[in-house]
DNA sequence: GCTGGAACTGAAAATCTTTTTCACTAAGGC
DNA sequence: GCCTTAGTGAAAAAGATTTTCAGTTCCAGC
């Protein structure tokens, strides 16, 4: 797997191709998201980054995170709450595999199915479809281990 | 087609069922949100149901809908500008079509090889699988046959 | 048909997320 | 090292949503 150092060096490089510069700051906000388990709000990530840089402002968490979208290097997920959250994107078109319980975040792709089911469905419908949103929503593997367990004992 | 005054109706029942009331400002909530072609933001559907009733408040516009989403009668969607807007639902798991142009909702269902799909990425990742969310966009027949037009012309 | 109490209402204030403004700072090409 | 300009943080503003509260209305029980 490639290293969180990598993936830092990466995404600096691609702001820098974009005209941007690499402050301290924006370093800081990156780092916390790679190195998150889960999908982090803005108010999340200023906390943790303050750790390591107090005098950060969450405005300039908004702002870098706008533009690590803008390089499509982090997706935005939706919230229940109705806030955001963020996370490293992979590279291409990914849905989403949530874990309720922990939060734990993944993202997959290779449902080539996917389009079949989207084809049939322009045909009944008349719709043309031209983007989709995916999320599922579960346990992962540690959790779902965790609450079995809870059962047994 | 199920008339509007039979949903209303039915609407009615539930929230009286539930123990709730049924009160004056609370008809006018659910009229509108019944004769939307689109889902509604909460503001929104406070300044249409004002033209019939000018003294309603936002307030109780939320307070409406919280009830209607409990009794699953509506459906709240997430839009791209972080705020939510409110849908009549339609019985059972539906999936939501949504037009990008003029903002038609559909919702459908019936999609079982989604399920042959999802046992698929069980089995791939160990992750349990228990509720989803998909939301396909697109262009209802209507705008894309007004889009092929103005190609043409 | 009254009446009392609980459910409901609207206005204002509070809360929370996100955006804008602005004076100051610091990347990084020269 | 210097200069330009992108970037920064604080404060204020802008929205969406929730809470509070005093007053209103529904309706069950008489």
């Amino acid at each position: 797997m490639e290293t969180k150092g990598a993936r830092l060096e990466e995404w600096s490089q691609r702001i820098a191709e974009h005209g941007g510069r690499v402050t301290r700051p924006r370093r800081v906000v990156m780092q916390v998201l790679l190195e998150a388990e889960t999908p982090l709000s803005p108010q999340e990530i200023c906390t943790r980054a303050r750790r390591r840089y107090p005098s950060l402002g969450l405005v300039t968490v908004y702002r870098t995170l706008d533009v690590l979208e803008t390089l499509a290097v982090v997706r935005r997920v939706h919230r229940e709450d109705g806030c955001h959250a963020y996370l490293p994107a992979t590279p291409g078109h990914h849905h989403l595999l949530l874990c309720r319980r922990c939060g734990r975040a993944m993202e997959f792709s290779g449902w080539d199915a996917l389009d079949g089911l989207i084809a049939e469905l322009e045909a009944a419908t008349g719709y043309r479809v031209e983007e989709h949103l995916l999320q599922l929503i579960g346990l992962c593997p540690r959790c779902y281990a965790q609450l079995k367990e809870g059962e047994r004992g």
